[in-house]
DNA sequence: AGTTCATATGTATGCCCATGCAATCTTCCT
DNA sequence: AGGAAGATTGCATGGGCATACATATGAACT
C-alpha cells in the first residue's frame, strides 16, 4: 500500500467521522439529516431563496434523484415549498419558507460549534488551511 | 456561514467526489465495494489474513452489522470465508481465500492509479502532505 | 408560416444497495 | 443465575441508476 493510500484513508476516516457527528447533532436536535441542513444552507443565500432541482443537485453534489427526494422530506416538514418556473414549465423551482429559514437559523449555532468541536477532538482542525479556500468552488 | 464551514464543505465535496471516483472503478473494473476493497486490503494485511468480526469494523469504521452484512457479500463471493473461533465460540474470523487475495492484488494498482488520478483531477494532491501521516491511527 | 417529428432537458418514480440502530441469540465469565 | 460480549437479523433511511413522463427546441417538409 502506497503511502498516499494510507493517508488517503486517514484522511477519509476523519471526514466521515466529523460527518457523523454533525449528523448526529442536526438529527437529535434538530431533526435534520446532513443534506437537508445544507440545502437549507444554499438555499438561503440564493436569490428570492429558491433553487432549481438541477442547481440545488449540483450545489449539494448529490444525484437529481436524490434531491428530488430530499425535497420532498423538507417540503413534508414544512420548510420549503415547490413552486413552477412560469417560464419554463419543465422546470421546479424549491423554495424556503420562513419556517425553513428559521429552522436553519436555530441548527447553524449547533452546526458550527460541533464542526470545531469534531475538529478540534480529531486534532485536524489544521485542515481548513487558507489554502482550501482556492479549491475549485460549486458555482 | 463561518471561513471554517466553508473550507469543510470544499473539503467534503472534494473526498465524496474522489471517493465516488475509486468506488466506480472498482465495481466497474473488478466488482467490488469500496468498503469491500479495503476489507481485503485489511485483511491482507493481518496475521493469518484473519480479522474478528470486531476488528474489521474497527478498521473500517463500520457498524458491526455493516461488516457482518459485508462479509456475507463477501464470501458469497468466495473471497472469503467464516471460520469459528476455537477459543470463543461468540467470535467469528473472516478469512481471506486465496481467490480474494488474488482479486484485491488486481484491484489495487487501479485504485492506486484511479486515487492517484482523482486527486490531480480535482487539485488536491497537496491534501495528503506529510502531516497526515501523524493523524490518529485506526489501530 | 405552420405542422410534424426527433432530440434534449427537467423532474419524478421504481427498484436496489449499503448503512445504522435496536432487538435477539448464543456463548462466555464471575 | 445473571450479566457482558460477539455476531446476526428486522427495520428504517438515504442514496444511486435506470426509466418514465412532460415540456422545450430545432430541423425538415409542405
Amino acid at each position: 500500500m502506497s503511502r498516499k493510500s494510507v493517508s488517503w484513508l486517514k484522511l477519509i476516516h476523519v471526514v466521515a467521522t466529523v460527518e457523523a457527528d454533525l449528523g448526529k447533532v442536526l438529527q437529535s436536535d434538530h431533526g435534520l439529516g446532513l443534506s437537508e441542513y445544507r440545502a437549507l444552507e444554499v438555499l438561503a443565500r440564493s436569490p428570492d431563496s429558491e433553487l432549481r432541482m438541477q442547481e440545488l443537485a449540483a450545489h449539494l453534489r448529490l444525484n437529481q434523484s436524490s434531491v428530488s427526494r430530499m425535497v420532498e422530506r423538507l417540503e413534508r416538514g414544512g420548510l420549503t415549498v415547490r413552486d413552477l418556473c412560469p417560464d419554463d414549465k419543465r422546470g421546479v423551482y424549491t423554495v424556503l419558507t420562513d419556517k425553513g429559514r428559521q429552522r436553519l437559523e436555530s441548527a447553524q449555532p449547533d452546526y458550527e460549534k460541533a464542526l470545531d468541536a469534531a475538529l478540534k477532538e480529531h486534532g485536524c482542525e489544521d485542515l481548513l488551511a487558507e489554502r482550501f479556500i482556492n479549491v475549485a468552488q460549486p458555482a
